[in-house]
DNA sequence: GCTTCAATACTACTTTGGTGGTATTTCCCG
DNA sequence: CGGGAAATACCACCAAAGTAGTATTGAAGC
């Protein structure tokens, strides 16, 4: 059996290290190389034959790999996606899933993983992924960590609260007295006491429980 | 490192399966052994003991699995589970998940599947499980199977709160004041907090910001 | 160099919250 | 019917939270 792979990446090093990892497995071939979501669109157009399997980075320029994979699944809904990437961002991960990826590498893993991944994707339509992206995931699905939308909506944007009167807001919600906050920051339990009061003003609230309340509602932290 | 088991299952010969297979790793250490969830918590109350992890059956007679991790995750914070199911439905993964679980193997696995599971939770607070359910888990994720709601999950399956304190749990998380509570609910303010010191013994937390910290985490309400 | 503001610290005071009791009534279950 | 929760109510005591105000330092910006 023979299975085409795609490889999209920016770095050339890094397309390198995944043919070598392929290197002595016979049944792969690679039939596509592109170096952002573009120009692996582009060239799928033109290619008489597609890649059964591709390989993707996400962090590239001009088009990412989300992208790439949400428009490739549309236009060309026989090629299976296995992300490859060096980070274990949750918005990351919940995206490509969503977007169409059929797996999830981290770029360390090694090269009998990545083989058994592109296989399993390849034949028995599997899920493959790393233990630690599996992990994430399954904390975002039971909502213990929740798939927000592209990342930096939360607290600093809506309100004006300082670093500092942040920091210690989070200490506040997770059922911290004053003397324990003021412990833990090497500060007065006084001081404290002043920062949750500025804290209650700006948020308009008056005590512990509806800034937690507030907190929650607004899915800060 | 000594990892000290639990058992729970309702038949002796899958309880016998499981102590065969762990038969000969001199690190774990079977310290409760139970034929169902009530009998569980009975047995956790009572020992001087808990098990670090634990290996639940999910059907069995009098108190299934996930009650027995819902009310066990909440009374016995320190115990981890790991569901041993020969199923793979999907509600149950979805709702032993949600309520503390954190693997979930089939009774087919092998033993050195089991035996890395276990190391796996305990050491790294890791979610290991059988690659058919964590298929399932992913489809369900980005939304390819929907993981239909469980309906009784609320709260008051999960805690032995009566009536009146699950209503005033919910003012109080509110951030309703004693005597504010008091007033809605034409009772005494002094009878509003005894009941919600009742309310905290129950749940084992000592104050406001803990109580509404929990039931935001337990997603009741 | 001056202004602004976050962060720090403190005092004094009032209000609310939490613990550990006791006691009565009501209502349900065996 | 009797026993046991659950719900009601109260007390005393101490801990913690919240309010109101002042003051100093240090870094950032103009």
């Amino acid at each position: 059996m023979e299975i085409k792979i795609g490889i999209v990446d920016d770095r050339q090093i890094n397309r390198r290290t995944v043919i070598e990892k392929l290197y002595g497995y016979s049944e792969f071939h690679i039939v596509l190389q592109a170096s952002n979501g573009r120009d692996f669109l582009e060239q799928c157009k033109l290619a008489e034959e597609l890649p059964d399997v591709v390989l993707m980075d996400l962090e590239m320029p001009e088009m990412d790999g989300i992208a790439a994979i949400s428009h490739g699944s549309v236009s060309f809904p026989s090629i299976r996606y296995i992300v490859l990437t060096i980070f274990e961002d949750n918005d990351k991960i919940f995206d490509a899933l969503k977007f169409g990826a059929n797996g999830y590498l981290l770029k360390e893993d090694t090269h009998t993983n990545l083989v058994d991944a592109i296989r399993n994707v390849y034949e028995f339509n599997g899920i493959p992924m790393s233990p630690a992206i599996a992990r994430k995931a399954m904390n975002m699905l039971v909502g213990r960590e929740s798939p927000q939308k592209s990342s930096k909506n939360s607290i600093d944007q809506a309100t004006d609260l300082s670093k500092r009167e942040i920091e210690i807001l989070k200490l506040l919600v997770n059922g911290k007295k004053y003397r324990q906050i003021a412990e833990e920051l090497f500060i007065s339990p006084l001081t404290v006491k002043k920062h949750v009061s500025n804290i209650y003003e700006k948020l308009h609230v008056s005590n512990r429980a509806q800034v937690i309340q507030l907190v929650h509602q607004q899915k800060w932290l």
